[in-house]
DNA sequence: ATGGCGTTTGCAATGTTATAACGTTCTCAA
DNA sequence: TTGAGAACGTTATAACATTGCAAACGCCAT
């Protein structure tokens, strides 16, 4: 069951991160503040109950279901809540590019550099269920080149490799 | 709804395809005449109901969902047809890299390549509904060399790129 | 051919993920 | 303050997929 704190409210500075690196090593009250700040600026709602749903993936360890947010909303809410309430909160997050549905798993993750328009790929670990963002320039590359070798006008790139992490090799998970 | 035509029984040579920019120009019946061939050498059975939902994929004009699948396979052999039926085939298929699920819009493809083992990439073009499978290099290599980097040990990959194709752009169904 | 065994399929029920349709409430600007 | 668009609530249903168990089939050693 997914757990809910809810996140400081005041003096979260947030900042733009520029490491193409980074793995996305970032604490979840500050990234939040950054896609508050982006909504501003962009001229659309952060609501409550989309950015409850924001918080609420970035505190859960893992991808996270459709119906496992909205048992979590429940709870938070003492209320029903059904599934239209999160999926069109998941689309807006989405479409604003501050959460990544994972196709092959049918779970959804926060987008750890929404500020950033770029190319990710995800890293999925089969054994510990966890994701890693990755952005890449050379995949951006191949695949436009590749598109642009067909005239063909890319819109979405959905780019998930499944596998072992490290850590789950190292403790033999294999 | 998906027709069906029953594929010619004989005289089907089998050829492995070695050029790496086909765009999957092969026919349908001398394709699955291949993955009966490989089946054959892979001491697994390519059986009836596998080889019909097999064929079924290839005669589809676009990705082919599970229950248009079903439905087609109830005309065919004018009894019921259940999920698992299909899905099992379909698991069947997809584990002998005979066919291909595009993760984004649940529906299936007939792999155009299963004799090689390579990594391909779908361009899926939202106005047609068509797919394109294609192989690529460099793709597989910026996918490995980043996997290496991080020490993850990749086992499936999922790669989609979502736009329009060039008949539709030229059509102006932008 | 026959019996044994693993594979494949049939079938009923159920589980999981996602959207349609329509009405109400909220927000913000004129 | 009121009107228009955005967001949300609610009921129902669509769409996609799996579980569990039993029957049939295929293969092969006897």
């Amino acid at each position: 069951m997914l757990k809910y704190k809810p996140m400081a409210q005041v003096s979260i500075q947030p900042k733009r991160c520029n490491d193409p690196g980074c793995r996305g090593k970032h604490a979840a009250a500050e990234r939040v503040a950054l896609a508050a700040l982006l909504c501003r600026e962009r001229g659309v709602q952060l609501t409550k109950l989309r950015q409850q749903i924001l918080e609420l993936l970035w505190q859960s360890e893992q991808p996270t279901g459709a119906y496992e947010l909205m048992e979590a909303l429940r709870h938070l809410e003492s209320r029903n809540v059904t599934p239209p309430t999160v999926y069109r909160s998941l689309s807006f997050l989405i479409s604003q590019g501050l959460a990544i549905k994972i196709e092959s798993w049918n779970a959804y993750v926060p987008c750890v550099h929404p500020e950033r328009g770029h190319d990710h790929f995800l890293f999925l670990c089969s054994a510990c269920r966890s994701s890693v963002e990755v952005e890449d320039q050379r995949l951006s590359g191949v695949i436009s080149q590749a598109a642009g070798s067909m005239e063909f006008r890319p819109q979405r790139r959905v780019i998930e490799v499944e596998g072992i992490c490290k850590r789950c090799v190292s403790a033999g998970s294999i």
